[in-house]
DNA sequence: TTGAAAGCGCTACCAC
DNA sequence: GTGGTAGCGCTTTCAA
């Protein structure tokens, strides 16, 4: 089938071109009787418009990139699912760039930016270094959203990590555990690090006692968290909980703990953090901070919109979290 | 900053935009010294081709919709995956299209190629109807990859589900098990019905009984699940085994037995399907089926890629499937 | 080996 | 209200 042009629909409708593309935009100023014979040529030959026309005369796509590392990351997935909403009410599609830490592939996908294939990227994630970020936003409409740097003049939109872990950590000294261990990962991005941070801070402010062995550095995922729970557990004193930077890792760390006929949360507690979507159904549920990743998305898409249409501004906003109490710490919770 | 043009760049480089455009596309026929004064200015004026005037010049965008219900399924992550990786072999990038199932967002994602804003589609599912993918098979490139509608004219990627379903059944079968449920949804897609009739044609093969309370209708996920699971259990005569047509739909069987104080694998046995993250990870770890994702994605991207290059063929082809047993049928396996 | 120029489909300015 | 037309940035044919 041959697409029909604006050329061909003009003519079958009797007008210009420059009318059609009146009609097309919904321009007011175009006779009823012309309009609806455009309309009527429109339909007749099943004409759509090309874009690829329209976006080199705009010099837009209406198009924003959302990078990322993988896709498989429910939290990630539900911050995208508020970008795609809030994108749609601004007229923009979404193209979801997993790089998979890969730095080629990232900059593959920058160049889309670059060669104007999209008008802004949204970052959940980066290869990039501080200062490459801080350069590209100097030309290029973008925005960090969850991990970011700071201080490079690109708005960021994020949770306040270190509270959060903060808090969490404070959980598990309130149901009385006293010797609280923490898996992370060895890496520099910020969210890692304030959490780590927060469970310091957490251990002081309840005067529970700190040593370098309560302090577990896996990479991410549920088999190196397994293995470094392995680790905590072969120390003489034991921990009698974990607090692990993701969900996954804090599932590895369940595992490896009823592995070795421990239970859960009787011996050992275990909070997560993202409340993604294995928590409730893990056996135990896992207790875990919850991001507001609607409101964060929303945001993000919002603030990258205003920064296409010229705004100067620099946002850095917080939003809020929430602890979800499960089975893994607290088998008496009443179910959120 | 300004972005330079060709023209600019030519000018620059005191050659005709031509000229330039050839040096950009590795024309051969370039005298060397040019190319390099050429590439000179390149540099100096940080051009970058817009893609915008490609794009419309060429009628192509070298852009590949991927249409999908969410994009927290760690299945078709896996599927996309090698999607992009085959679409970067052959100079195409991907676009992801959650449609949540909603006819209106689908649509909209439609428009896009309608539009030329893309080359063609890659359905991982979708919420059109038979007759209208057949239309839009006829006008424009697609593709269907694990789930399809079969004689509509359109190329098929997948896997012999019923077959699958058999062999899991099978399995549960030839560990001892003599009263076999299972757990399904009830909609109309290929892969649910070929399950079933792979389910029932296993228990007819094994000599096992049959009865209508041995299925059980679900929606997706998890709690779903465990609801049917519980209704399964309610029974005077339970099963001793479930397989269920999702990993996640067998992580709900498996909570579900466990609070009711029975033992996964001892009282039930329990098999899901498509080997997704959490089934090595979940408590205890869950016995699946694994398709072929990654030759999957990438038969189906080099298909649509012949499609767009005007390939009249019309492949159907399923790819392989395997057993893998975990702990939840089988405690004594050895690690997979 | 290079340049001039047409033209992809569209929008928007200017004239009427 | 409507039409003519320039021009967005690029590729490619044709001529030189």
């Amino acid at each position: 089938m041959l697409i029909a042009t604006i050329k061909e629909v003009a003519k079958a409708a009797g007008v210009s071109v420059a009318t059609v593309s009146r009609v097309l935009n919904n321009d007011r100023k175009v006779a009823d009787r012309t309009r609806v014979s455009v309309e009527d040529a429109i339909q007749r030959l099943n004409y759509r418009p090309n874009l690829l026309g329209r976006n080199l005369r705009l010099q837009q796509t209406r198009m924003i990139l959302v990078i990322l590392s993988s896709i498989s990351n429910n939290f990630h997935a539900k911050i995208i699912r508020s970008i795609e909403n809030e994108g749609r009410l601004h007229g923009y599609n979404i193209m979801l760039c997993a790089t998979h830490d890969d730095r080629k592939i990232e900059a593959a996908y920058l160049e889309l930016l670059k060669n104007k294939m999209a008008d802004g990227i949204i970052f959940l994630s980066t290869t990039l270094t501080a200062l490459e970020m801080k350069e590209l936003g100097r030309d290029y409409p973008i925005i960090q959203c969850g991990e970011y740097y700071e201080g490079i003049d690109v708005p960021i939109v994020s949770v306040d990590n270190e509270m959060a872990a903060f808090t969490a950590v404070s959980h598990l000294a309130a149901i009385g555990r006293k010797r609280i261990a923490h898996i992370t990962v060895s890496n520099d991005i910020i969210s890692t690090r304030l959490r780590l941070s927060g469970y310091m801070r957490a251990l002081k402010e309840n005067n529970l006692p700190y040593s370098e062995h309560l302090v577990a550095y896996a990479r991410y995922g549920y088999g190196s968290a397994y293995a470094a729970m392995e680790n905590l557990l072969s120390h003489d004193t034991k921990p009698d909980a974990v607090f692990a930077i993701s969900d996954r890792m804090a599932a590895g760390a369940i595992k490896c703990t009823i592995d070795k006929g421990l239970q859960v949360p009787g011996d050992i507690a275990v909070a997560g953090f993202d409340n993604t979507d294995i928590t409730p159904i893990y056996n135990p549920s896992i207790t875990t901070m919850s991001q507001s990743e609607q409101d964060m998305g929303a945001a993000a898409m919002r603030i990258l919109v205003e920064r296409i249409g010229g705004s100067e501004e620099i946002p850095f906003r917080f939003f809020k979290y929430s602890l979800i109490v499960r089975d893994s710490t607290d088998p008496t919770h009443t179910e959120q």
